[in-house]
DNA sequence: TCTGGGGTCCTGGGCCAC
DNA sequence: TCTGGTGGCCCAGGACCC
């Protein structure tokens, strides 16, 4: 999908259409997510400070994420996805590969672009977005396809033409070849595609590592014998926050790690998984990262036995100076629980050995601290009160709109929707009760949404 | 206003068992 | 009994991706 959060933006706010729009955090240490095209011409990219787009692009529209509809879109276009093969590998939520040889259509040049010309026309009636295809012989080369075809295009790489085609692109086109890996091939000498080729999988080696060096060698080569995977394990869980303002109190450190590994734990339960390493991630105010980890006898999911492992770990860690970011995460993870928790708590408490205090009642204390019934209602009807830039919002006079900005008492909402021109702007009181938040609108409405064609034998590529 | 969040994979050192 | 090689696990960090 073609620049997918700023599109799904526009195509729910009509007054944002063919403006400059840039989605990602909007607090002090927020990064740019996705900017729309229009923004990307300001020179405003992904992973970019939110302080310097706002910089580059002080008039664009600048919007928090909202993963529902995202996943909504998503989930939409994966099942057209799923209609070309059963092999469909989801990269992320705007990114897939698709076999289509595993969907029962031999490789040609003619049929493969016809499919994808209506996987487009699909996804653009489907979901009222655009999405690019790369169609190629592998995975690597289809993503460099599609990368190619951005936006909104479609791009095949006849087979034959592939390590020419390469050859005279930077290695940084090559998946697995970041700002690192790049400038230690550009010291070595080595800049194109086609240098990696001459160099030879010994060079590479001696350079890069055994298993880097001799993968990039191979890419170079434009073999990349991965298969399509459809079903991945997950491997971990984690979760972690970046504060506004580094945490010097050890109190409130030590609190957050609590939070987070409570978290943690949360979303573990949640995909059905336990685990049995517990990690714990410290951002310093220098932005040096370090991680800690702790290996438990067997598999758990439960809080207080990785929120008191957590808390071990920190023991380990100085946190002098202060605390940017803390991250919770559990690894090895299993299907299944270790039965007996008693006996997995009284290893942790035995491997925190001689130190005073007893790990029960700290637990105890602790948990009454993060999950007090009482204060959570306060904490979700204030989250509720707060307004968030570019979110769903109904007023009981004007109908639906979206948020276009809060402060000093006060909230902006402009009354459009996805299919609406573009609407009329009003300010409110936060407070007022005629305003509620609300679900995001489908971007197409149902009367116009059109069925996609096709079934399981149609091929295509991602 | 410098640098998010959730992942995967690899490397290399330390340690231990055989 | 001592030594060395090997392999596995654990741990920390780095690089990369979206």
């Amino acid at each position: 999908m073609d620049a997918f959060y700023a599109s799904a933006e526009q195509a729910s706010k009509p007054s944002l259409r063919g403006k400059a729009v840039i989605v990602g955090g909007l607090g002090p240490r927020g990064v740019v997510a996705t900017a729309s095209y229009e923004a990307r011409r300001f020179g405003v990219h992904s992973a970019m400070p939110m302080g310097q787009a706002r910089r580059l692009a002080p008039n664009a529209a600048y919007l928090v994420p909202r993963f529902g509809l995202y996943r909504e879109i998503s989930d939409q276009v994966m099942g057209l996805l799923r209609e070309l093969s059963p092999l469909v590998e989801p990269l992320s939520l705007d990114e897939a590969f698709v076999d289509l040889e595993a969907g029962g259509v031999a490789w040609d040049a003619a049929s493969a672009e016809a499919v994808g010309r209506r996987l487009r026309t699909d996804i653009r009636a489907v979901t009222g977005l655009t999405g690019s295809v790369g169609l190629a012989a592998s995975k690597m080369l289809a993503k460099i396809a599609s990368e190619e075809a951005k936006p909104d295009g479609l791009w095949l790489i006849e087979p034959g033409t592939e390590r020419a085609l390469l050859a005279e692109k930077s290695v940084r086109i090559l998946p697995g070849v970041g700002p690192a890996t790049g400038d230690h091939l550009r010291r070595a000498g080595i800049n194109t595609v086609g240098e990696i080729a001459e160099a030879g999988e010994d060079e590479l080696v001696r350079l890069l590592g055994k298993a880097h060096g001799g993968h990039l060698y191979t890419m170079a080569l434009a073999v990349d014998e991965r298969p399509v995977v459809a079903e991945r394990e997950t491997k971990s869980v984690s979760v972690e926050d970046t504060f506004d303002v580094d945490i010097h109190d050890r109190v409130r450190v030590r609190l957050e790690v609590d939070r987070l590994a409570e978290r943690c734990v949360q979303r573990l339960r949640g995909g059905g998984h336990s685990g049995r390493t517990v990690v714990l991630k410290v951002r310093r105010y220098d932005f040096s990262t370090l991680t800690r980890s702790e290996t438990l006898r067997g598999p758990t999911d439960d809080p207080g036995v990785v929120r008191e492992a957590a808390a071990r770990l920190l023991e380990s860690v100085d946190t002098t100076g202060g605390v940017r970011l803390l991250g919770v995460g559990v690894s090895g993870l299993a299907d299944y629980t270790q039965e007996d928790l008693f006996a997995q708590a009284a290893a942790a408490a035995a491997a925190a050995g001689s130190s005073e205090g007893e790990p029960e009642v700290a637990e105890e204390e602790v948990g009454a601290e993060v999950v007090p019934s009482g204060d959570g209602d306060v904490e979700e009807e204030a989250a509720e009160r707060r307004w968030h830039a570019g979110h769903d919002v109904r007023h009981a006079e004007f109908g639906p709109g979206w948020v276009q900005g809060s402060g000093v008492g006060r909230v902006t909402v402009r009354f459009e929707t996805p299919g609406s021109e573009p609407g009329r702007v009003r300010t409110f009181r936060v407070d007022d009760p005629a305003l509620s938040a609300s679900e995001p609108l489908p971007l197409v409405g149902e009367r116009d949404e059109v069925r996609a064609g096709g079934g399981a034998g149609s091929p295509a590529a991602g």
